[in-house]
DNA sequence: CAACTTAAGTTAAACGTTTATATTTTTGAC
DNA sequence: GTCAAAAATATAAACGTTTAACTTAAGTTG
């Protein structure tokens, strides 16, 4: 078998210089149409595809977009629903008839992951970073934003300076689910969220508020539980919460995967749905509608914030300004019960 | 801020040739390691990185491991159980303190998948492959022996030549699971199993049938379902099936989702596990036990497999031989309900 | 101590690209 | 047909690394 053809080769072949084929092949004006079709056959004649490193090495860049997930190991096996395992397809699929590819960069925590960029920025291991998990004030995203460093988030934060992200409309999500409820009759509504240091669990704890005050009803610290959202975490909280003297009587799920926790407390103690609690929650993969009972859900396909997180660092590389990128999902609501109790 | 620091920096600053502190980096016996130790001090100092690009282009290592995902798009939202999704964390996770780094490649067909692999390895773009999905006579796995191509399956094949692999006992899980439920004085146990050009499917369909012989049980085709593992399909092969004249009163599901989606029939149809049927299935991420009910399942955590095939690449990189870098998993049976019919 | 071997370094070329600079060719004006 | 300007192409260096081939110094042997 022959070597890779190169640059080299084409030249060769064609009879010019590599400067020329290395300006044909990128389409630069500075070569006549005429020889730049000719290098072009010739290249697809050869099979010819760019040796990246050489790229690289030249010109810097990797055509890499490093994708940062943080997994608390203790929890590795267990379900978190969507997760962000399924958030590479979509970036992938955008991004596969372009030169970039996807890696994966894994860290045990947030400190790690901030190590991580910081090795990946100085080192310049990649050309692009996509961050899930955003807090408030993450000091990654300010570290990124110091560096000039394309990136894009999924998920807000509260710093200054703009930067570019994707996420789902978190006020809106519970403004829809919390007011139905209140609407449907609920008084105490439980809110099973994230991490509390997670941007989107504090805009949520924050739109739950004040949709409660809305109402005129009060705000009790006690219906609210911050964790892995697991169904180990669902379930545990439900035993806990039930028991109060005055329990909850609407369960409000960050994830599918707590929502299936819940219903799973539910069966275990005997309690049905729609009689002496109901379930709603957000849900990326509409996997919901196959719970016993199928249950009301925020629904947006993973799949779109997933694309759009893809061409938002397209458009990066091609230097477009990071305020411009930024944009909102709002799911659809699916009503998948009545949600009001009956007795 | 100083540009980054490489080799030339390095033998700057000792005196030395950047032969000599290369050799020193790649613990060559031929530098004393008298120098060694001051180069590599002066290396921790100045905070070198080496420059992968560089190293690619002289050596041809690209310090990439390919991941190679099937994905049939119509199906991109459903939850199709652990998918592969999860299995990347396994790998990067082994990989996590080498300087190779997972790459994602992703194909919307068999077909696909094969040119991706072809053209990986034509251009060296990965030191390795780590393929998902195996077929019983994969074009994909003889194209790489063809070119002695390091790669790793997550599934055997029925191909002469061994090649490294892992996989889960399938033989195992369905003797187990099938003569459990046969033992339960079950007679039509329905089996819903993965599209059936995946090795996997056929082992598994292989093994129920030997079973059913074995327990001298006729084998009745219309108790066998393949397609595309997710709720959606659990579901309407329940609902299918149960309309028989003679129904199956276990159903035998090849991962979570699936069974899942067979609850969420029996729900929708008054069905009730234990009385009309049961049933029971393989389960990676041990996410039946909030079924509900929880059903009995044969858990294997993904996080096992997934790690043995970073290793087992790494230990291919390494030069060990294929042929040794072969493992199945035995999954744990672990029993939530008695699965035996009550009237 | 001459002759040879070994050890420890150095030099220089190479991997495949891009790009600043230099050179050649073409074009257009007269 | 000449000449200058513009356009097209060529030359050569550079990116960071490894490694074959070479040099020099230090042992070893008889």
């Amino acid at each position: 078998m022959s070597p890779r053809p190169t640059i080299k080769t084409i030249a060769k072949e064609t009879g010019l210089s590599t400067a020329t084929v290395s300006k044909a092949l990128n389409g630069s004006p500075q070569v006549r149409p005429n020889t730049r079709d000719k290098i072009l056959d010739v290249a697809k004649k050869l099979g010819y595809e760019m040796n990246l490193s050489g790229v690289q090495l030249r010109t810097g860049k990797t055509h890499q977009i490093a994708m940062i997930t943080v997994i608390s190991s203790p929890h590795d096996d267990e379900w978190g629903g969507v997760g962000y395992a399924q958030l590479v397809y979509g970036v992938s699929d955008v991004l596969a008839d372009t030169p970039y590819r996807v890696v994966q960069y894994q860290a045990s925590s947030y400190d790690e992951s901030l190590e991580i960029i910081q090795r990946i920025v100085a080192n310049r291991k990649a050309d692009g970073i996509i961050l899930p998990g955003t807090r408030a004030r993450d000091a990654r995203v300010e570290y990124m934003q110091q560096q000039d460093f394309p990136f894009v988030t999924y998920g807000m934060t509260e710093l200054e300076r703009p930067h570019a992200y994707v996420d789902t409309h978190n006020q809106r999500i519970v403004s829809i689910c919390v007011e139905r409820l209140i609407a449907k009759g609920h008084r105490r509504i439980a809110m099973l969220n994230a991490d509390s240091v997670l941007m989107y669990s504090h805009d949520r704890e924050r739109a739950y508020r004040h949709s409660l005050d809305a109402a005129g009803l009060p705000f009790d610290p006690s219906l609210i539980a911050n964790g892995e959202l697991t169904p180990g975490f669902g379930r545990e909280q439900f035993f806990e919460m039930s028991m109060f003297d005055d329990p909850p009587t609407a369960y409000f799920c960050a994830n599918e995967a707590t929502a299936m926790g819940v219903l799973s407390g539910f069966h275990v103690r005997g309690y049905e749905h729609g009689r002496d609690a109901v379930v709603i929650a957000t849900d990326d993969l509409n996997v919901s509608q196959y719970f016993s009972p199928p249950i009301t859900t925020c629904y947006l396909p993973i799949s779109k914030p997933s694309q759009a997180l893809g061409e938002f660092m397209l458009n990066l590389l091609n230097g477009e300004a990071p305020e411009k990128l930024q944009k909102l999902f709002v799911p659809d609501l699916i009503e998948r019960s009545s949600d009001e109790l009956h007795s």
